[in-house]
RNA sequence: GCGAGAGUGGCGGAACUGGCAGACGCGCGAGACUUAGGAUCUCGUGGGAAACCGUGGGGGUUCAAGUCCCUCCUCUCGCACCA
């Protein structure tokens, strides 16, 4: 046997045993308590990178520990196949998407399973295939039935020059990213979902969520971002036709005295009324063309000056019942509340910009607690609320505070008929229409007679066809596809259209955990029974970039498939952990940019030089691994090197998950040294362990009797079990959990070495209980090692399914304790005292202490303080 | 501006309900074994000659504070004209 390991032979070895033998396939077992760990499936960019290790080595880890306590532990992977990046392929290297797709999920998978991941990968999913996308349009259909699923006119990013729609991440500070036109916005029909039908329920449902990051949950409250208020109608000084008041939405009812005008949104319908026969008319219609040839981005920008135009119309505060002059302003959103609001430049910072800018009067209407603000000479809005003093100059509400005026008038509004209580949400409805080809066909038809029909259920999937034009201009590649697109009614057989548009690929990743339950299911998406028995998902990891939009779909899926009786659960995942991202430091020539490590020479004078002209490179940040900032290091060549369990023991000790972890190929290194230190002890115990293989369980050790060393050996074998296995359960603290384990084999090096070369009984059995625990603790960090270690020591594969080392709580105590001795708070001796002294005997054995006399100097102790098993304190 | 999180040796990071600050690893130093080692093993390693000083700064509570309270500073991330 080698005293060198060797990953290169060990690890393929393992990992082909594992897919033989099915040791992770898993079923449905009632009898056994489930476990559904799941990891965010993995977008088949071409090779796997660190993010990627970090993610599965931590998923990893937590599924073969929650294996090894018995549960049944469902571990499924797979890929979220669809995206704009294969059809980018497409466009600039003529690759089909669906090839390009396919070549790297293959060279991917390969990755992973070098990586020693204990997936059940006979549930592997792949979005990109009709067998997973006919279920979105499966799903789509049944949200379509329930009005779920609608069609609406909505704003996309248009390049004029390529007569293409852009994905937001093609548009780059408002030019298109291949030819840098300019983007516009332009309206089209698309598909949306009406999360905003669940939005309170998203809401109500992250109070459940306690094993969530508090950041995370709020993050989704403020997304969705719900406000209470009241919808009040201003009535138009001259009606117009129907047209007889304009409603407006305000969480500030308090301040309605103070309202001095009204803005409207640019894109609101209403304006075309009001400014007709209007000398404003002109100017008022140049002002809308003009915002809204801006980009979104620019225009919704935080800082972006306030500016509007008067539409020559009057409105009345139905309040103080003065004429209030209706304005147009850019920095009214259509899209929420009602597109139009009350102005109160005295207490709200954008009214009161807007008002200073364009000379309109400025009401105080609330005063402050000492009374200071004077309404003349405001320098900004007064916006307190809740330390606020009172309402002054608004009628029989003067006096009142904030929060009583605010129910006061509420209930005069809704008492008067001038409008009513509501609760608004920032949340918009999920558009999922994407002009695309690299996607879920949505499956619609158009008829000229029938008007809108839904592909009938027996019909789907609907394919991608294969052959398509990549150009990256023009309409969408479906478009393009004369095959596709004409079509027989489904209701009448006339000649219609398909629909051209494809899914965001949020879809797809919206149920996958779903369809892992059950992932040949054909009759439906999901099998209830089987969703039944493993859903929620109880522990989901992965990156805090998806805090809002996944985890958010995901949920809304997960709700409205139940309400379809596809699932029970309310939550998909019960527990989520945001891994850090993998940094790394960066380095910077002053004239060639960022470098790679490769493209630098040492000097052992004044450190690295651009191997190009010799300049000295700059020590950039620690930053993001990122391929612009040339500080990625490369997985497959890391496995390569020292293997599959170095890095990802290296992944999990080098910070905790939650935290950012900092690359270090030194500390890389150590965990190599780590593993072969324990591949060599175990090497040098084998012949003494292998004798008597059949004396495993801990058991047959007999905790009375032994020498004291193998005792004091025994201790630390259940201590570090003890640690192991709490910092594992307790927030998955592995970095610790590992520090335990080197603890551990430095503590077995020490005892060997120690080890006289008499046979003692307890100490070899002592030393075989060590040896199996130390293995069994590290088989989830380094199971290819470990696998390896209980086979040479004559034991049968795989550790798997063996039961997680329970420890002896009377073992972990020790018999002799260290008590720091305090004088005034500060350390200043220690006693070895028996662990069951009491209290008097502690003290004692302290004040015979021979340099506490010293530090008492004869003062004796006005009070002395004792903390059982931790410490004594002697105050003078 | 709002929200979340963080500041501890030369570095990554430990420290449960207040109770020995710096576990573990890296790096560094010394020694051992070696033809040699950048392999391996052992020992040492916060600063300071010492008294002492040390967990972003200042204040407080306490016998005792990295941990609790007040205050200030810095950094990271997310959201940001949402009425």
């Amino acid at each position: 046997m080698k005293r060198q390991y060797d990953h290169r032979a060990v690890e393929p070895r393992w990992q082909a045993y594992w897919e033989q033998q099915h040791t992770f396939r898993v079923t449905e077992d009632l009898s056994k308590t489930k476990y559904y760990c799941l990891e965010m499936f993995p977008y088949p960019s071409g090779r796997i990178h660190m993010g990627h290790v970090r993610n599965y080595a931590i998923g990893d880890v937590v599924a073969r520990y929650k294996r090894m306590r018995g549960f049944n532990v469902l571990h499924p992977m797979g890929w979220d196949a669809f995206g704009l990046p294969a059809e980018n392929a497409a466009i600039e290297h003529g690759v089909h998407p669906g090839l390009w797709t396919d070549e790297n999920i293959r060279y991917m998978r390969g990755q992973l399973r070098q990586m020693g991941l204990s997936y059940d990968w006979s549930r592997e999913v792949t979005t990109s295939e009709p067998e997973y996308y006919r279920w979105n349009q499966w799903i789509f259909l049944k949200m379509y039935e329930r009005g779920l699923a609608y069609r609406k006119r909505s704003a996309v990013n248009w390049c004029p020059s390529c007569e293409t729609v852009l994905a937001n991440e093609q548009v780059e500070e408002g030019h298109c990213w291949r030819c840098d036109s300019v983007v516009i916005q332009k309206e089209l029909d698309q598909w949306f979902f009406k999360i905003t039908d669940y939005a309170e329920e998203l809401l109500k449902g992250l109070d459940g969520l306690t094993g969530w990051p508090e950041r995370v949950l709020a993050m989704q409250r403020n997304w969705i971002g719900k406000s209470e208020g009241v919808e009040v109608d201003f009535p138009l000084a001259e009606p117009l036709g129907d047209l007889k008041a304009i409603r407006v939405f305000t969480t500030r009812q308090d301040t309605i005295f103070g309202a001095t005008f009204m803005s409207l949104a640019p894109e609101s319908p209403l304006l075309e009324g009001l400014i007709q026969n209007r000398p404003q008319a002109a100017v008022v219609r140049e002002f809308v063309t003009r915002v809204s040839r801006q980009d979104k981005a620019v225009r919704t920008a935080a800082d972006r000056e306030k500016e509007g135009v008067f539409t020559g119309a009057y409105a009345i505060n139905p309040f103080t019942k003065l004429r209030i002059p209706i304005w147009v302003a850019n920095f009214v959103l259509y899209e929420y509340g009602t597109g139009a609001i009350m102005a109160v430049p005295a207490h709200d910072q954008r009214d009161f910009e807007f008002a200073r800018r364009y000379g309109i009067p400025i009401r105080l209407v609330i005063q402050n607690p000492t009374g200071s603000l004077v309404e003349e000479r405001l320098d900004a809005a007064y916006e307190e609320q809740k330390s606020a003093g009172a309402l002054v100059n608004s009628g029989q509400f003067s006096g009142l505070s904030v929060p009583k005026a605010k129910e006061q008038i509420a209930e005069f509004v809704e008492a008067q008929g001038l409008g009513q209580r509501t609760v608004m949400y920032r949340l918009r409805d999920w558009g999922v229409s994407r002009q695309r080809y690299w996607g879920t066909p949505i499956p619609i038809i158009y008829c000229d007679a029938c008007g809108l029909v839904p592909v009938p259920e027996g019909d789907l999937p609907v394919r991608l066809p294969k052959d398509v034009p990549f150009t990256g201009r023009g309409a969408s590649p479906l478009a393009q596809v004369r095959e596709f697109v004409s079509v027989r009614c489904p209701t009448c057989a006339s000649p219609a259209k398909r629909e051209t548009d494809t899914m965001d690929t949020f879809v797809d990743s919206s149920w996958y955990f779903l369809r892992y339950c059950s992932p040949k299911a054909d009759q439906l998406p999901i099998e209830p029974a089987a969703a039944g028995y493993w859903m929620a998902v109880d522990q989901y990891i992965g990156g805090i970039e998806h805090a809002v939009l996944h985890l958010l779909y995901a949920r809304f899926f997960t709700k409205a498939l139940r309400d379809l009786g596809l699932t029970t659960a309310d939550e998909p995942f019960r527990s989520l952990l945001t891994q850090g991202m993998v940094c790394k430091e960066t380095y910077r020539c002053p004239t060639h940019g960022w470098l790679f490590p490769d493209d630098m020479v040492w000097s052992d004078k004044d450190g690295w030089h651009c191997a190009q002209c010799q300049s000295q490179a700059e020590k950039g940040r620690v930053e993001k691994m990122s391929k612009s900032k040339k500080n990625i290091v490369d997985p497959e060549h890391l496995i390569v090197t020292l293997g599959a369990d170095t890095a990802r023991l290296f992944s999990l000790f080098a910070a905790p998950p939650d935290k950012d972890l900092e690359w270090s190929d030194s500390g890389v290194e150590g965990c190599s040294r780590f593993l072969n230190r324990v591949w060599r002890l175990m090497i040098d115990l084998q012949p003494l362990l292998r004798q008597g293989a059949h004396t495993t369980s801990s058991e047959d050790v007999s905790s009375s009797g032994g020498t004291s060393r193998s005792q004091e050996l025994r201790r630390l074998t259940h201590r570090t079990t003890k640690k192991v296995t709490t910092d594992i359960e307790r927030e998955f603290q592995f970095n610790t959990a590992i520090a335990a384990l080197m603890e551990f084999v430095n503590g077995l090096y020490k005892f060997v070495a120690e080890r006289g070369p008499d046979d003692q009984p307890a100490e070899t059995q002592a030393l075989r209980e060590a040896a199996q625990t130390l293995i069994l603790l590290l088989g989830p960090f380094a199971p290819h090692l470990a696998e390896e270690l209980w086979e040479m020591l004559g034991q049968k594969p795989s550790i798997a399914n063996v039961p997680w080392p329970q420890y002896d709580p009377a073992l972990v105590a020790s018999e002799r304790l260290t008590i720091p001795i305090q004088v005034n708070g500060k350390l200043r001796s220690k006693i070895e005292v028996p662990a069951d002294s009491s209290e008097e005997q502690v003290i004692t054995l302290a004040r015979q202490d021979a340099k506490l006399s010293e530090w008492l100097q004869g003062k004796s102790p006005r009070r002395v303080i004792y903390v059982e098993k931790k410490l004594v304190n002697f105050v003078v």
